[in-house]
DNA sequence: CAGCAGATAGACT
DNA sequence: GTCTATCTGCTGC
């Protein structure tokens, strides 16, 4: 009985939007990831697009597949990390079998597991703790091991939140060399909220 | 606030 | 073998 039957998955036909849609209706979802040192989650306050063939900035630009991007073909609800430099990062991934498209969860809001997620980090402030990319899967303990996984199922997955009462949108970070793709307006956060990156 | 080091996986010559 | 990357934290003006 030490289960806590408090965070049930998400139905897998949630993953089933438009990949703009799923980003902006990200937006509030609690996302879990349990281990054996405990059980740490966040509402997510931001998320980005990306758009397989279209956008410069994916990695599955042009249809590029790779042993890397090869997740990002598959179903919806997939989870697709990601190492860059020293950090992993995480996405959704989102559109039908064989369209490439997915959406980067950027920033939590602490909700559960906060002494774990401060463990994890090394000394830094509440507000620091998953305000990034980087930061949130460190926090969180999401690694390669979650590759390939679904976000319907344990240990890492999304679960009902909270609704937004104000989101905005925005040109996305870190995709300089991106060409037209740098100015699209696929970034989503929540208005105001103080753990949103930048 | 600009500049840069850090450290790993995968693409490409 | 070399180069780039969906980033973060620290240093020095």
């Amino acid at each position: 009985m030490e289960q806590k039957a408090d965070f049930v998955p998400l139905d897998e036909s949630f993953f089933q939007q438009p990949t703009l849609q799923l980003a902006e209706s990200l937006l509030g979802c609690l996302l879990v990831k349990e281990t054996k040192e405990g059980t740490a989650a966040g509402f997510i306050v931001e998320t980005e697009a990306y758009r397989g063939p279209l956008d410069r900035a994916a990695h599955s630009f042009n249809n590029r597949r790779t042993k890397r991007t090869e997740i990002m073909f598959h179903e919806a609800g997939r989870i697709y990390t990601y190492v860059m430099h020293t950090h992993c990062l995480v996405n959704v991934v989102t559109g039908e079998e064989g369209v490439p498209e997915a959406v980067l969860i950027r920033a939590v809001e602490p909700y559960e597991g906060i002494d774990l997620m401060f463990e994890r980090r090394g000394g830094t402030s509440m507000k620091n703790l998953t305000s990034g990319p980087g930061k949130l899967t460190k926090a969180m303990g999401i690694t390669m091991e979650d590759y390939g996984n679904r976000f319907d199922q344990r240990p890492l997955y999304i679960t009902k939140g909270f609704t937004p009462e104000d989101i905005s949108t925005g040109p996305r970070i870190g995709i300089d060399n991106s060409g037209e793709a740098k100015h699209y307006p696929w970034r989503f956060w929540v208005t105001g909220n103080q753990y949103v990156s930048r």
